[in-house]
DNA sequence: TCTTAAATATGACATTTGTCATAGTTTAAG
DNA sequence: CTTAAACTATGACAAATGTCATATTTAAGA
């Protein structure tokens, strides 16, 4: 459903909104061990979120990665986008062209609005919706 | 969610769910064609699912691949786990080892039940209920 | 201005998944 | 009992995904 890369960009993200701002910068290889990804990997996706405007980088010495206000309020749907396509998440069950509601294939039933409503969430919820949950202790990243 | 392999093995399932019997075997080259998939892939597929029981197949002349009346009431979540392993499905949103109702990871409640569900949906649903809904024009398999 | 610390770009390498071909084995039929 | 039709086993190859290393660019601070 979600591929490790965007499971691994979404974790980076949600440290970064825990723990950065734009005076709190962090290095790559400074996410990379709480998040328990490898440190060279995590760096290539921070990269692509950055070329996205999805993450906050300055180079050089102080530099690092953080979250902007804006970074904040993008929704989880943009990060999937940019790291899988946007195919991955929305292909039907068996793969099949043409298969909607009138047009079931034969898993679609087994499967329900399960997959529209998770696409639906993650369209409308925030990098900050989900930090917000964490501070709250409503939800938990660790190992 | 699911692999490419489990999409084509429910494929080729349902294909001779619909088409086959003891008395009429059906040539893995002849199961390609229809659904869709390479020749020597989803004889390599179906290969795996015989020898777990999962289809039945008579080698030498007259010889073929067909679902017996056992073949037709297990259910869906044994193909896949055969042709995925039993990981893949049932791993958390974001792979965390430790993600539960009172533990949940950030993304779980996007998830929702959905998941939990689809895999109950695998877990009772036979072959035979799929057939069915495809020769009621519930549900349709082409293209 | 020079040095150094950091991201960035690029691409090599590894692993997994998907695809295909060949040779071997079984069995019905004559 | 021979032949040929089919599945079966094995493994080679390709593509996608995941992993890592190196050289380049940028910017802070002395």
């Amino acid at each position: 459903m979600l591929s490790n890369s965007s499971k691994y960009a979404l974790k980076a993200v949600l440290y970064l909104a825990l723990n950065s701002d734009e005076s709190r910068k962090i290095l790559a290889k400074n996410i990379s061990e709480p998040i328990n990804v490898p440190r060279a990997y995590i760096a290539k996706l921070l990269q692509e979120l950055s070329r996205h405007n999805l993450v906050s980088s300055t180079r050089g010495p102080k530099g690092g990665f953080f979250l902007n206000v804006e970074n904040r309020a993008a929704t989880l749907i943009k990060i999937v986008d940019v790291i899988d396509g946007d195919h991955r998440l929305r292909s039907c069950m068996l793969s099949l062209k043409e298969c909607n509601e009138d047009h079931p294939c034969p898993l679609h039933g087994l499967v329900g609005n399960a997959k529209s409503n998770f696409i639906k969430n993650l369209e409308k919820t925030t990098i900050n919706d989900l930090a917000i949950d964490l501070e709250q202790q409503k939800s938990f990243l660790p190992v």
